[in-house]
DNA sequence: CAAATAGTGTCTGTTAGACACTATATG
DNA sequence: CATATAGTGTCTAACAGACACTATTTG
């Protein structure tokens, strides 16, 4: 019995959604590209939270922002070696963090891929994926998951643009800008950031401690 | 490593969402309520899900109406005996197959207890039926999940009630059925239920194929 | 035809969505 | 002070919730 977990990291790039992919270096489907995983150690793991935080930071040197478990992949035959079990899980990052890890400085074998413009995957890698974008699509409508994609400081412009790359379509800013209010879990810095000849836009931070809101955004 | 699964099933009972609970006959926890549950059979398993129904046809006898994976829980010390995973379910069944099972007619030692005063439990799996109670009400705003509690036949009064103890609040009737009609999970089997001296109600199965609706109730 | 329950209509306040508008800072 | 972008107000159509109403069947 293999006991893995398996992690989506995603992340805004380019004014897309993206996934963080892996190529394989052992077999099986060695040479395809996977999920950020790994076994569980039950010696070094006291939970399976554990787990994917130390898979996440060993093979990639980030520490996320945002971790939830997604469900769990089993069965007889999603690994050819034997019967396995993959506690699947979603991570959200801001890009940043993908040019300062020292890690994946040292490698060039991992991609951030559109998550709707997938390359062939090895295990059953592919449906975790599509089961994740489904996921943070769908909670992204009534939390504040977003902001999680984002930079600590960041401005309603960019948090809107954020909404509508995640969801891919047009978010009215009215509308979102409403539901910011009631959705409470901005705080302003007080700062602005200056662009160029125009209204400079205040930064706000997520308040500590909330990850979920529960209104209905869109 | 011990690798398990566990399942909540749900029941309506004397006008109460109930969950079964069985009373441990091993240590560790022997003689405290726990889940239904047991170890995952590779032999003989395909699948996670080949598990959970093996598991509940084992121990209630019962083939149930719905069965969705919840949540894994997994850690050092959930279980004395080692590091342990258990990939949890939660199901849905009508209350007649209780009467009828041969499995729970041979022993006393299950019980259906009230959702909202649960008994002291073993190992963490209060928490899983915490866990399985909000995702049952949650999810029941909006999908068609509250009919699988019920038998294959019913009347719209008796869904109504249904939603009524599923989600411990009332529910308008008129919202009720205007939402029953965007939904459209339900075919009117063209058999009317009689009652007493007043109009009998029309009784309804759910549409085949379907699981989960996309709406929002009440 | 009275009683009882099934089932529908209607009114009101709230909210999503569309879009026009005002405010603010910079070169 | 022109320009560009930030941010707000307003109108409309849809819908949830409350509640009164009508319809249907049986003893």
């Amino acid at each position: 019995m293999i006991t893995s977990t398996d992690c989506v990291l995603f992340t805004l790039h380019e004014n897309t959604l993206k996934v963080l992919l892996i190529k394989r270096e052992h077999e099986p489907f060695k040479g395809m590209w996977t999920l950020c995983g790994g076994f569980i150690q039950p010696e070094q793991d006291g939970s399976d939270l554990d787990s994917a935080n130390r898979i996440l930071l060993k093979k990639t040197g980030i520490q996320v922002n945002y971790l939830e478990q997604l469900k769990t992949f089993a069965s007889a035959k999603r690994d050819p070696r034997d019967w396995s079990i993959s506690i699947a899980w979603y991570a959200l990052v801001n890009h940043m963090v993908f040019d300062s890890s020292v890690v994946l400085q040292h490698t060039n074998q991992w991609q951030l891929f559109d998550v709707d413009n997938l390359p062939d995957m090895g295990f059953d890698h592919r449906e975790i994926v599509d089961c994740a974008v489904q996921r943070l699509r769908n909670k992204s409508l009534y939390s504040s998951l977003v902001g999680y994609l984002l930079n600590k400081e960041f401005t309603l412009p960019e948090l809107h643009q954020a909404y509508e790359q995640v969801l891919k379509e047009p978010v009215d800013n009215s509308v979102f800008r409403r539901k910011l209010k009631e959705f409470d879990f901005l705080e302003n810095t007080g700062k602005k950031r200056k662009i160029g000849a125009s209204c400079p836009p205040s930064l706000y931070r997520m308040k500590e401690g909330l990850t979920i809101m529960n209104k209905v955004i869109k």
